[in-house]
DNA sequence: ATTAGCACTCCCAGCCTACGAGTGCTAACG
DNA sequence: CGTTAGCACTCGTAGGCTGGGAGTGCTAAT
């Protein structure tokens, strides 16, 4: 493509991201100085509009760029650009403040997404289910209870109580979880059935009934705390933008941001790209025909190589691509970076 | 009030409720045949504008009940009314599932009560701050960190990573763990200061830095543990409503939802009336600006005659009053019932 | 006290028109 | 041949107007 037109292309996209109205010949004469008349620009933009790049709204509006418009935009067009200091600033010393408990840091993460893009963001927390097991514990809370503690590699600590028939010694508790550990640690709650669990019982056979009890509950809150993985948040920022601002076209969109199990589905698919790899996905690409009027940038992030968690950023296709794209990456980047020091600093025992 | 207004005025009511729309004298005649013609109602219609019940949205339209009519209609005139067998199996449904994790609980209640009520929803989960401790332990995972855990009484567990710098032998751990116990069981962290902590310390010098570490780690965690104690839903169902097909009405009232730290003080205000009482808040009784659209009906729930959180309905100040009073009362009582029965099993030991 | 009848008010939807923004075409220009 | 100026044309939007409908308030009759 030729650079004049390239030039068109940008600064129609660029004026249509900030202004979110249709842009017209004039305008870009006069704000972009390319040196040419507006009657120039107007062929070019006809040819552009010709070659699927721009559409018009109407027929005597300006000009907004298309899907593919903006796919040419973020491929080759965009001007790269990093946070501004006061952003980056600002998300770190949030993340000096939530190290410790990693479900607060992922709902903190998802408010700073959701303010900073001014649209409304997804994080995927990590799972239970497929981390390494980095410890387990039974912990004695009364003679009728006992909590049962899973400490992850990707930071999660899960708990559940659970009601037990007969009182146990703490000894017992201690002497099952030293056991559970030697055989469990390494190795993530979805293996944890056949050959383990069978030399597990072998080993206690005394406390067989315990033990199924306790697989048992495990098993059911693999599952659960699958569906408080999901943290979304900016959806009033999402309401704020102007192709928002009728409620019949943000229904469909809040109604898929809030139904948890959708968007899950729809970010472990971007896990499968490998870590470090931003995923723009503009308008009719989506697969989810709730979402063909938005763009979603998303990152997948984790520890040890291993994807355990994504964040998401959803706004309409009129969006800064550049500054989103930049800050999903830091963000996604932010919480690998604290996960891994998480687990080297536990792996180091 | 004579009979005849009040069977008017619950009527256009009602009316009102179901059908969102300004209701004429016409139409009560037709519908909820009360023997006289439109004109008395007219009349009698009339009357209670000028008493200030109903009001005109403008000069020729039907009316509709203004807040003074709500309330009166809620204090006196509403039928008292059941949850439906359905709705009533599938919340015990729920309930039955969800019983060993409370924060999972909670956010399920929100969203039943969104679902049913077909308005945002608010659930306000127990704080470890006031709750009565019922077990402290210390958990050794790796030779840098030990899990800090807190259980209440209200059945919420807290844990957060303390990073050490010297590794400490489980023995001595599980002797602070028994010394905190017994010193901390029964008298909540807000208590947790000046002389107990004192003791503490003197009894167990040889780790004061530990200690240190460790209070100042379960100060923060008392406070950063307020603002995820609010779980909101229902939002979609809100904007369904067709006051708020309008983004400009419904901005205010979403944002609000939003910010957890303002519902959290709205709703603190509401236990302090006791266990059992459903408080109803119609329209400009709301303290807050952003809620004078709304009506919000709530009610506190907690353990042992002591209040630890509440549940809410937010909805339009045409809100179907009588059933939505049921079902929060319905679900606060759920609360109190599930946390009763985890309190009464952990302390009998 | 209640009711029937009727004039009146006011909103709303539909229609029209004027306006403005922006295009597409054409012809002139370097 | 690419570029530019000029101009007619299109189309959406805002503002003004009108007719219909719903519902009231008043009055007179029962």
């Amino acid at each position: 493509m030729a650079d004049r037109k390239k030039a068109i292309l940008r600064a129609v996209t660029d004026d249509y991201i900030t202004t979110a109205e249709p842009v017209g010949s004039r305008t870009i004469a006069r704000k972009y100085g390319l040196g040419v008349s507006s009657a120039t620009i107007r062929n070019e933009m006809a040819d552009l509009e010709d070659e699927g790049y721009l559409e018009q709204p109407h027929a005597s509006a300006g000009r907004i760029p298309s899907d593919k418009g903006y796919r040419f935009y973020v491929d080759t067009l965009m001007t790269g650009r990093d946070l501004t200091g006061h952003e980056e600033k600002r998300i770190r010393a949030e993340y000096e403040r939530r190290r410790d408990e990693i479900r607060a840091l992922i709902r903190t993460t998802a408010k700073m997404l959701g303010d900073i893009s001014q649209c409304a963001s997804v994080v995927v927390g990590p799972t239970v289910r497929t981390a390494e097991i980095r410890h387990i514990q039974l912990v004695p809370i009364s003679s009728e209870t006992v909590l049962v503690l899973v400490v992850t590699n990707s930071g999660l600590v899960e708990h559940r109580v659970l009601s037990i028939e007969h009182a146990m010694h703490p000894s017992d508790l201690d002497r099952i979880s030293r056991i559970l550990n030697n055989r469990l640690r390494g190795s993530t709650l979805a293996q944890m059935h056949g050959a383990a669990l069978r030399e597990i019982q072998a080993e206690l056979s005394a406390y067989a009934t315990f033990l199924d009890q306790m697989f048992e509950l495990l098993l059911s809150a693999m599952h659960s705390s699958d569906e408080e993985r999901v943290y979304v948040d900016g959806l009033m920022q999402l309401l704020a933008q102007p192709e928002f601002k009728d409620v019949g076209r943000a229904r469909p969109v809040l109604e898929f941001l809030e139904s948890d199990d959708l968007v899950l589905r729809a970010l472990t698919a971007v896990g499968s790209r490998g870590l470090g790899a931003t995923v723009v996905t503009i308008g009719s690409e989506n697969v989810m025909n709730e979402l063909q009027s938005c763009s979603v940038i998303s990152a997948p992030y984790g520890v040890a190589g291993r994807v355990v968690g994504a964040v998401a950023v959803v706004g309409p296709t009129r969006l800064d691509y550049s500054m989103v794209t930049a800050l999903v990456g830091y963000m996604a980047e932010g919480l690998s970076d604290i996960l891994a020091r998480l687990d080297s600093c536990e792996s180091g025992e």
